[in-house]
DNA sequence: GTAAATTAAATCGCACGCGATTAAATAACA
DNA sequence: TGTTATTTAATCGCGTGCGATTTAATTTAC
């Protein structure tokens, strides 16, 4: 392989993953102020919409809705628990699961919470057509590659 | 607002920052066995190349380019060095610079690296030209947010 | 020409994120 | 039934990632 095809194999901006990785802290940039007003980190802003679709849920389950592994879950959910946001409860139908659920203060959060997803399109500067477009092709390549790692 | 479009305003999936987010974790994934032969992490792996493609660059520069802060890069340039792929010095011309750049162990990576990239793009599922779409507008996307993140 | 402002790295504290391991509970099965 | 296998969280160690701050060097302003 002549150093032309090498210098093309190996350029920073065709990399897709790393779109994907600096548009991700792109977000984050963009989250952060918002959710300081709601006392959130992003991925806790995850967690917590996860808990408003759907309440009562055990650790595993929010994890595989988020790809979160229980050592990074764990964690954060203390600190939202700490933070009086959710409480953490062993499962008396089986003791294995811990299930976490809204306090009145996590359920109240929601309100406030419902004004930031509205900001964040405005800021991608795209057409809610892009967007949805984007938003499919992207899901549609995490599925496949996490398919590829489980058969690996 | 009625609880139908609330449901629809905080719906995890409709969300393309965790489309992103995820998409970018599972990136992580595959990337992971393929750069552990190489004894890289995948943003190591990130300024290797940044150094492959333009070597003897400052701290600073390497930071522009991914878009990542002297506090993410400092520690991780320093396991670079320790692990004896690049070297850190003061630029003479500017004592407040310092010079990164690739010994010759850091320079020969880069032939069992050019593999990783043919590999991924498999893994993705996705044809060349809906890759090289997505890529475009992901790029356009990010720059966007972060010119809005200046303006703020 | 010196004081003030700016710039570049480094440092520190905090919060992910995961692989590997552990402990406890439950399920499966001979 | 009793043993083994599996499942679920939790823990630990390591490597990001960043905001805030610090230190040192350089530039700007006056």
């Amino acid at each position: 392989m002549d150093n032309s095809s090498k210098d093309d194999l190996l350029q920073l901006e065709k990399f897709l993953c790393f779109s994907i990785y600096s548009a991700g802290h792109a977000f984050n940039r963009v989250y952060k102020p918002l959710l300081d007003n709601l006392g959130l980190t992003y991925p806790q802003y995850l967690v917590m919409v996860t808990l408003w679709q759907q309440d009562n849920q055990s650790v595993r389950s929010i994890g595989s809705k988020l790809y979160l592994e229980s050592s990074t879950l764990t964690p954060l959910l203390k600190r939202l628990e700490a933070n009086g946001l959710v409480s953490r409860k062993r499962d008396p139908e089986d003791e294995r699961s811990v299930r976490v659920t809204l306090t009145e203060a996590g359920k109240a959060l929601r309100d406030k919470a419902e004004e930031v997803p509205p900001c964040i399109l405005d800021a991608t500067g795209l057409d809610i057509e892009t967007a949805k477009r984007l938003n499919r092709d992207l899901r549609t390549m995490r599925d496949q590659m996490e398919a590829v790692g489980q058969k690996i």
